[in-house]
DNA sequence: GATGAATGAGAATTCATTCAT
DNA sequence: CATGAATGAATTCTCATTCAT
């Protein structure tokens, strides 16, 4: 299973002097641009087909390439589906990021902070609810636990991403008032809850219930609000 | 092309006439056993090496036999998996009821369910949180999502099992006075919170937060307790 | 594929001293009956799921027995396949010799031998055509071609009761003046057309030319009548 | 759950632009020339071994191949068998066709359908007499009788081109003065002899009788012809 | 005579990966 | 950079047969 790995992916190669020679830049963009075009065949291959589905031949297929083409620009099967574990947080930051500055800007000025929050805790949950896929993607690089193909580099970029994801939410509770400390537990809180409902929701677990996802998550988030009016 | 499929497998015989002879007593007690090693092997194997190391030719190994052996235990892999999961969820339920059994007894006439409710939703907790292989094992079956080998008949067997497991919790809610909606609602908003923070604390995303996933959980329940009395 | 055989098989057992003493007896003629019970059970198992369905597991699960219990009435899988062949072969020649001595007795002197080799040579033919799985045990232990499992003692067996169920077609053609070659080369021709239909009429190719076996054997025999009067 | 299963296998692959360009052309020949090794193996152990013997692991060995090596040039082992068939048929339709062209080169022009006739039932005969397996091939994707693993679309062009085989017998027929309808009894009669005769001959059968195939057939083709003078 | 347990070989297929070209 | 070919190990499952009890 571990074999030394064969050889340098490209993502990895040292960039080279700072004064970047203009050939250089143009192949790094060469090459950026067809990791993409993987990349896109292999988000749709698992959004389709699920992990299972989702081969190595069967992403060069939909990429147009033979497998052996992408060792040229992954290491192995792993990095691909943590590049894509990457690009999918940066997705999910960008429509809380969206969601925040909506709300900044339609409402006055009192009530910002927890309007903010609201939008930003509801967009993190939709983002998930709507692209189901995403979480499983999230879920697989641990094995439903532990990490498999992530270096501990890897594992800290992407934590920082879901952090900067859900920072909005802690300094709005900040805004409203709660010391800090309180403010990172009711976050964290909110992540575990949603994360929880949509897993629950995703299984079916949740229908044991007679439950709605949404509806509990608002639920959830609305209760904390009138805590701190 | 039909052939027989699904063989019976041997939990499934007839128990005999009730006045059990002692011969076929004998016989179902050491197929039970020797189901029941398997079993062992398999948790182990799916403990250590996760679902995809967990093949039958693995646990076959590890149960010491080979691997056609095994079918004469159990009727396929997926089978294995089901009664392991089916296991996981008998332990569960037996730490919740043993909880609130305690509870019961140690605690004064008014505040019976309140003690109740607490101590079982962190049984529950508890068990995820002691033994994180269990909590896996119910997501592999998922995929991380959707089920994968489960007939629908095994689906509703775990279900029910998952659900008397709760029970207890949203009884505990009505005896205290809420309308069973929103009794129904705490429970399932408890159960995602356990989830939710049991795999943020299991895949180490929880001290992204520096946050502990014990003390959260018992704010929520502590929290909801605060908002009935 | 070979390996000796283990065990010599009921069947083949000396039957012991002419003076047949009456305990070994009884024993033999239990003995055949349970012979007789698994082969049902065999033939039933052939005839509803074809070759592939019949392993030994079905067939003992349908006798009622454990598959290791079979071996004590047969050496191996093939010589149950035998067994079967030889009792079909039986089934023909019944089938045959009531047809024949059903048209003697309803028919008048002078036509008796045509309506004779007519009836036994339709016969023939509606017996393969009304049991198509016993063609199949036909062509199964051949291989579609070479013997299998067969010994060159039951080959021979089997050869005599084939060809004592088509005797009577020869005998009728004598009777009708024919030389013996002549009538001899004519039952052969019978016997292939009854095959040929019958296998083109089994696999289907028979309707790549619009045709129905049984008017095209009927046409046959009759062509060959009308020449003979 | 789906995956798009049936992969290309190599000789669908499309032809590319009409004036080929040579490297595509060397390649297809080399893909062709391997699937005709592999063919060659699997014709042999077929030959060798009957269906049972010539596995996907048998043919792969004689091949000099790995088993997996086998999967790109063919989808599956059923299309290797279904790919010898055909090729089996194609070597009957030209032996048929060529005897037809001998015999109307050299026979004087009122005889010339009779001779195509003689000449072309007797060619459809001597092949399968000659290449007894080729029979047994066509006889085998039909488990005695019914198809196996033959889709329907596999199945129609098998026939088809058996089909084509047996045309210019028909054709003669209504040269010779027939009626369509009894052409096509007439061609199907002598199909059905030829493969009864050609069956028994195989299985040793006819030896019962003390006949020769080859002779019983030709009296069959030349009563016919008597018949028609 | 029969059982239950197990073996061991074999089935088709799939896959990530390697590597010469 | 990319291909096409191939490997080799893995997958689940089925089966005839053996044999101690």
């Amino acid at each position: 299973m571990e074999k030394s790995t064969r050889k340098a992916s490209r993502s990895e190669v040292a960039p080279g002097p700072p004064g970047d020679d203009p050939r250089r830049l143009r192949e790094n963009t060469l090459i950026e641009a067809r990791r993409s075009l993987i990349l896109d065949a292999a988000r749709a291959a698992f959004f389709e087909l699920g992990l299972e589905g989702a081969s190595l031949r069967e992403i060069a297929k939909r990429a147009g390439y033979t497998p052996g083409a992408l060792y040229s620009y992954f290491a192995s099967r792993e990095e691909i589906y943590a590049a894509l574990l990457g690009e999918s947080l940066d997705r999910l930051k960008h429509q809380v990021d969206t969601a925040a500055t909506t709300a900044a800007i339609e409402t006055a000025a009192p009530a910002i902070a927890a309007a903010n929050l609201r939008a930003q805790a509801l967009a993190f949950f939709a983002f998930y609810r709507d692209n189901p896929r995403d979480l499983d993607l999230g879920f697989y690089l641990f094995n439903g636990t532990r990490p498999r193909g992530l270096t501990p580099e890897l594992n800290q970029q992407l934590n920082a991403r879901l952090k900067s994801s859900l920072l909005p939410i802690q300094q709005a509770l900040i805004a409203l008032g709660q010391p800090e400390p309180t403010a990172i537990a009711e976050t964290t809180a909110i992540f575990a809850q949603a994360v929880g409902l949509l897993i629950l929701n995703q299984t079916g677990r949740i229908r044991l219930f007679r439950q709605d996802a949404q509806s509990l998550f608002e639920r959830h988030v609305d209760g904390l609000l009138a805590r701190l009016a």
